[in-house]
DNA sequence: GCTTACCGTAAGTGGACACTTACCTACAGG
DNA sequence: CCTGTAGGTAAGTGTCCACTTACGGTAAGC
């Protein structure tokens, strides 16, 4: 979910089924990188696709999308935990760092 | 941040400051590595450095990193916002996608 | 002053990855 | 059956980026 494209495909998607060439319209990429992207979501177990004729549409996956936000929640929820407890030692107001002691420079 | 060993980085120092060293001890690169990756996350605004000898702690920056927090959580309810919109308008219940309908073929 | 430790930076390299072109398959219409 | 549309996939390429080695600069110890 680094990429920009696939972050947009993402946020396309989140407004509603979208079948390939849709996405690809609106997109300064080709189609098949949009298939490609497509792919890796649907590996990923983000979106889904559905058969429509000739077209395939793609919707986003309730459970993976939900995984993903608690993957993310989680992960700063660690981080910040360890972080407030390392703020909670060392607050900003007060210049509590002694290298040393230097007498006379 | 799209990286495993920024954010390993990251993870680090969330648990207290450490310098340099202390954080390329403890990972499978190199110490330059270590310094560029703290060249960008303090580039970000994510972390801080203070000098302490020869030594260069660095440390979150609460603020880059709330602003982070914001950021992402800013983009999921954009996103949730709309999908959520769409995810009531079809709920996953019922089955109501209907082709073209053909008799024979 | 010399050595040692710590660090940032420049230069160069290798690999991953996003993208395009080209090709093949599947479905709908006349 | 032929045509047109829609889409997935293979092969090839260009580029970004993380990493390493090498070097220069600063601070502490004797």
């Amino acid at each position: 979910m680094g990429d920009a494209t696939r972050m947009a495909i993402f946020q396309k998607l989140s407004a509603g089924p979208l079948a390939v060439n849709e996405l690809a319209r609106t997109m300064p990429v080709s189609r098949p990188a949009v298939s490609q992207h497509l792919k890796v979501l649907k590996d990923a177990g983000l979106v889904m696709d559905t058969k429509a004729g000739t077209r395939r549409v793609y919707t986003l996956n309730p459970e993976g999308v939900a995984r993903l936000r608690e993957h993310f929640d989680q992960m700063w929820t660690q981080a910040m935990s360890a972080f407030q407890t390392a703020a909670e030692a060392k607050p900003p107001g007060g210049k509590n760092v002694k290298p040393s002691g230097r007498p006379s420079g």
